[in-house]
DNA sequence: GTCTATAAACCGATAGAC
DNA sequence: GTCTATCGGTTTATAGAC
């Protein structure tokens, strides 16, 4: 039971901080829904903020591909990143909190931040390559419109529920296109018409 | 000594949390930093959540026009957003924590928000009309680049560091005009580059 | 290795003396 | 208005049984 507990331990304190957040949690409990005691949980995580690093490093997964080639690429790379987004809204409700948690936990999101950022940085200037998306308009334009779709992603789950709270919700994906759409070349947008589950993308105004 | 006392507090406070974060700061740590007791910092605010309460109201301060009729009233919007949420980054930093922490919070940041929303797409449409702005290429093609401006605003402070820690900086201002500049016209183009402060805005790539 | 039990330190919040 | 004293709850840390 040992090896379980630990994962136990993890998965139910995911399952907690995602429905009410780092802070409203307490060990507590943790231990409460899971009926051990508060003692053998700090055996296994000596310190709360111990347990939100294993959290993290156990996220790591990554499941983004290393270089974007298509537009379908793009898209998937979008998907990809609301779903991890959605799933894992606890870190991202308290993202900026969290890096003042442990220098660990700020070195994790810089890199996974650089990852991104440098993802779709190349991404784009593949896409130039292939014609689909027009020449920078100015110095850094790329640059600009991508570090904008960073920061949307990494706080879109706070801000959906703002969003919804005044009943304009649209998701993510759909945004990332509209801000991406006046990038597109005319073989651009000729290609992305031309696939299936870009139809509802772009509806006549 | 008594009306001093309240202000100080409020004072200390918004330095202490914009420097380590509202749940670093404990009420210990404002006592301390005034030479009060914890039990006097009680009186006049009977919860740490009241302060932070009375900060946000007294930060209130609408310093944003209610209309956007030039691209000159779009760039000071822009640069007033920014300056208040430099000025107030404990706010910024801590966003999606705070609304859950009181019902008179979180009310007070959809109101914000939708303030901001309504501002920028009228003046969206105020440009539009003006002929500076092209009209909306899909439909909702304003509604989702202003999101993406709100989101990007709301959360640029916490992301600022970030950037700054892989050393990408610019400021807000500059990814502004970066995703708008698709929209605007020729007449914008002209109209923007015959005017002073938008010299450095678009360089050359 | 695994877990239980318990103590120490700290926080927010309250009550009452001056 | 200001302070001291104190309560309940949370986190951290330790000692010891299985």
């Amino acid at each position: 039971m040992s090896k379980d507990t630990k994962q136990k331990i993890l998965d139910t304190a995911r399952e907690l901080f995602n429905e009410r957040g780092y802070n409203a949690v307490s060990l507590q409990d943790i231990a409460d829904a899971l009926n051990i005691s508060k003692g053998n949980l700090t055996y296994h995580f000596r310190k709360k903020e111990e347990l939100m690093e294993a959290l993290l490093r156990e996220n790591q997964t990554e499941e983004l591909p290393n270089s974007l080639h298509t537009l379908e690429d793009l898209d998937e790379a979008f998907r990809t990143m609301e779903k991890v987004v959605g799933q894992h809204s606890y870190y991202f409700l308290n993202y900026a909190q969290l890096s003042q948690l442990s220098e660990s936990i700020s070195e994790m999101q810089k890199n996974n931040y650089r990852m991104i950022r440098e993802l779709l940085l190349q991404g784009f200037r593949n896409l130039h390559t292939a014609e689909l998306f027009r020449s920078e308009a100015f110095s850094r334009e790329y640059d600009c419109i991508v570090d904008i779709l960073c920061v949307s992603i990494l706080y879109w789950s706070p801000f959906e529920s703002l969003q919804r709270s005044i009943g304009a919700y649209k998701d993510y994906r759909h945004h990332a296109w509209g801000i991406i759409y006046g990038l597109l070349t005319e073989k651009g947008h000729l290609e992305l018409s031309s696939l299936a589950q870009f139809q509802q993308l772009y509806q006549a105004p």
